[in-house]
RNA sequence: GGAGACGUAUCGAAGUGGUCAUAACGAGCCGCACUCGAAAUGCGGUCGUCCUUUACGGGACGCGUGGGUUCGAAUCCCACCGUCUCCGCCA
């Protein structure tokens, strides 16, 4: 959510700064809704004041033995009308609130222009695309030929765009999962298993909703309605909902492996073959709170933290920075770490670093208090993943494997794997 | 699933229809005094949000959340959320 005191003052600057954004919102009834919003409130108020007064009234004049019965008579009315005025406040209020969430973050000045990923800038390599002497595999037909992976089971049990892990593809997929969180761990984030359900309101205060229902998994039982997490991101930034935070204490890091869910609504056709885009996948998330004045340093830091597992298993990536039509709802700047996947024949997403600054902490009241005495303020959010699990199994499956067919486990994964160097066909 | 208790400021906790919610009382924290210094003691201070104002200030709201009753609700009624205890069940 924009600061409306931002958008109140300075709606031009505003409006030309979320001019490049490639996202459906409407800027031009903030003015109205705001307006009528302060006009019915500072009447209200001023009835209230009336009525409070009024009420101080009654029980010293009932002591002195006065009569009340022409005063209560038309304190009820000013109670009625308080009655009707304060629920037009209120449709006001919500109508504002509900308007104000739609927008979507104003984008920092270091966003490059553009309109889709095509335009978004790279900022960096490491490593080089192998070159392979022989015909490389798609990573879903390396998992099929070593029958370790197989949607085809999943289709059976589930339906389209799942994939069951079998033997030491269920293995090599864990191993990574425990590999990063090590690595972060290290890198001092505290390590988080959070809920994979999480309700409306975490939802709403990381910015997923309102305007991306579609693409969530709703679950309901028990008279209650609940979201599959799409990401981590939702339950470890809502820890801190409606809490002030002692500023001494920050930055707050944290990494949490979870399942994502994501109905992936839009994306039919593409991505359909192999781990790459998927309803269930698995994440190691990295979260931070920090003070606003860390927050982009604290990106750079977030970003190399993630950067460094890819670093370590020895697969080639580059960092980008997203272009301003490409940058997503909530994000005021954002690194893409893309990985080389031989299939595609180019970098694929594999983590998305982002600053949201106060734009998530607004939306889920998480501030932070410099002082004792000091008014608390909005901390900065900032995520990225550390990274995509399933992508990360994916990047292996390609960049490691062998002439022979079988694919070779990166060294750093192997105290993971029962020092197992080598990941064979049954029966070779 | 059954029975019961409870949700008030940073914490503990009082308040059970009115003029004590900037919230009693206690603790914590900050400042000052006393002291060589500390402890102890004393004094003072110590929530947030919104509206309004150049400012000083003024106003509204908040006792888990949302409704209701009433001239007036922390207090009475209803629903929901959460916490705790006991029983049952369960991985």
């Amino acid at each position: 959510m924009l600061d409306i005191k931002l958008l109140r003052n300075n709606f031009e600057e505003v409006e030309k700064a979320l001019s490049g954004r490639n996202e459906d919102f409407d800027l031009g009834r903030f003015k109205a809704l705001d307006e009528n919003r302060r006009k019915l409130l500072a009447e209200v108020e001023e009835l209230k004041s009336r009525q409070n007064a009024g009420s101080k009234e009654i029980p010293v004049l009932k002591k002195e033995g006065k009569d009340t019965t022409s005063l209560m008579e038309e304190m009820k009315q000013l109670s009625d009308q308080i009655k009707e005025m304060s629920g037009r406040v209120q449709d006001a209020e919500k109508e504002l609130n509900d308007y104000m969430l739609t927008i979507p973050n104003i984008p920092h000045p270091d966003v490059p222009a553009g309109s889709s990923d095509e335009d978004n800038v790279e900022i960096r390599r490491f490593s080089e695309p192998r070159e392979f002497d022989f015909e490389p595999k798609a990573h879903w037909d390396i998992g099929a030929d070593l029958d370790i992976l197989d949607p085809e089971m999943a289709a059976r049990t589930t339906g389209a765009r799942f994939t069951f892990y079998k033997g030491l593809g269920a293995k090599l997929e864990r191993a990574i999962g425990n590999f990063f969180l090590d690595v972060h761990g290290n890198q001092g984030y505290e390590e988080i298993f959070p809920p994979f359900m999480v309700s409306r309101d975490s939802m709403t205060g990381t910015g997923q909703l309102p305007k991306f229902e579609e693409d969530a998994y709703k679950v309901t039982g028990d008279g209650k309605e609940y979201f599959l997490v799409p990401t981590a991101e939702v339950p470890v930034t809502n820890m801190y909902r409606d809490t002030i935070l002692d500023g001494a204490k920050l930055p707050l890091k944290y990494c949490a492996y979870t399942a994502c869910f994501r109905a992936e609504a839009g994306s039919a056709g593409r991505d359909t073959r192999g781990l790459i885009r998927q309803h269930q996948f698995n994440k190691v998330e990295l979260v931070k709170f920090t003070k606003p004045e860390e927050s982009y340093a604290e990106l750079e830091k977030l970003t190399a933290d993630a950067e460094e597992v890819l670093q370590i298993l020895g697969l080639p990536y580059r960092v980008v920075r997203i272009c301003v039509g490409d940058l997503g709802f909530t994000a005021a700047l954002k690194y893409d770490i893309e990985v080389w996947m031989p299939s595609y024949g180019r970098y694929v997403e594999i983590s998305s670093c982002s600053n949201f600054e106060a734009f998530q902490s607004r939306r889920a009241n998480i501030r932070y208090k410099a002082a004792a005495d000091d008014k608390p303020q909005f901390v900065h959010t900032l995520n990225g993943s550390g990274v995509a699990m399933g992508r990360t199994t994916a990047a292996i499956l390609e960049n490691y494997q062998q002439a022979d067919g079988s694919v070779v486990i990166p060294e750093a994964l192997r105290p993971y794997m029962g020092g197992l160097e080598v990941i064979k066909a049954q029966g070779d």
